[in-house]
DNA sequence: CGTGTTGTGTACTAATCGGTACAGCATAAG
DNA sequence: CTTATGCTGTACCGATTAGTACACAACACG
């Protein structure tokens, strides 16, 4: 192991938004070789059991993107409320304002969600959990806080889908102040 | 035209849920002949543009089922939140508790909104824009009920996107609970 | 009881699918 | 320079794709 031209770390990119806007099955490998610009030879070498390791290596790389930039400040940040912040400005970051799509979601809906079940399963309990900790910390009572969590996750995936479904990113934007403002603790309460 | 031992609505449901469950793409014609029951060549006759209008004739057909069952009773119920709970119980209903996935969400991920990108910018339009105005008839400004109207609605796709993904229909069910409290006027407005 | 019309299964096409095999090239080591 | 190793493009594989063609079957009508 020498010389090293492509690694699979430079291809994962171009291979996850190709999944992202044609899904697993609609993802061919014509389509693949296109956009990383590698021959099926290389793509083989780098991924040797095919679609679904190059599948499995973007699911594994949004999850290490996620925890680091998203669960890991909102459990390590001192002030929960800051931690929470920080996930709404890397989530708008990661889904480009909405103009991207979540890869796991598009997995999730189909048939492909059998295929990459743990993964899909974890990456969502993960967030729920996490992101519910954080509102716990932050004032709200334990139902209270899970729930909210869960209205957020879903709120933001759902907003995913309306804004590319409206071709307009600026639901997405939107929606997004407004779940933001519902994780600020009420002075009512 | 006398005989008619199949007809495109007889068909119609068993097609939804081959798309609903593989995507567009991911419904092959030797799956649909499966679940149909038909052969190429009956289906060939039913749609006679084959896979495009299979789809367009599903999506025609979800929108007449909102349209009667959602939008309709949205409007022109007497009591604008007995048409809202209405809404509620009959998207309970279609979408089996959280076991069965959005068809217009699923086309909206993929490149098939591409396809129906019009069918499928309408059926988020016309929800949001109706569920909107009964917001507004019940009591909300303006401005609230078009907010509100599109975190229901966004709402709703997530914690679909939310229930598949963790395999628990009740995710979505809860949420609907939460989703349907916020569509009432609070009393300390 | 023929005779049309209307559906329907099946055999077929060309294209594309994911995946494999392998020849050849580029580079690092000796 | 020679050799060995590892990367890469390409030709190929069987399977499957959407769609077409057509022969045959089922019933309505005369």
């Amino acid at each position: 192991m020498v010389r090293k031209i492509a690694e699979r770390g430079d291809v994962i990119p171009a291979l996850a938004e190709t999944f992202r806007e044609h899904g697993f099955a609609g993802a061919s490998l014509s389509e693949i070789t296109k956009r990383t610009g590698l021959g099926k030879g290389s793509l083989y070498h780098l991924f040797p059991n095919g679609k679904e390791e190059m599948a499995k290596a973007v699911l594994d790389d949004v999850a290490g993107w996620f925890e680091a930039n998203v669960f890991m400040p909102l459990r390590e940040s001192e002030d929960p409320a800051a931690g929470i912040d920080h996930m709404f400005k890397a989530v708008v970051r990661f889904f480009h304002a909405g103009r991207r799509v979540c890869l796991v979601g598009t997995f999730a809906l189909d048939d492909t969600r059998d295929r990459f079940a743990s993964e899909v399963q974890s990456y969502f309990a993960a967030w729920t959990r996490v992101l519910a900790a954080a509102l716990k910390r932050s004032g709200f009572d334990t139902r209270t806080a899970r729930e909210t969590a869960e209205d957020v996750v879903a709120g933001i995936q759902g907003a995913l889908v309306l804004a590319r479904a409206q071709d307009d990113p600026g639901v997405f934007t939107r929606a997004m102040k407004r779940l933001q403002q519902r994780t600020r603790v009420s002075h009512y309460d």
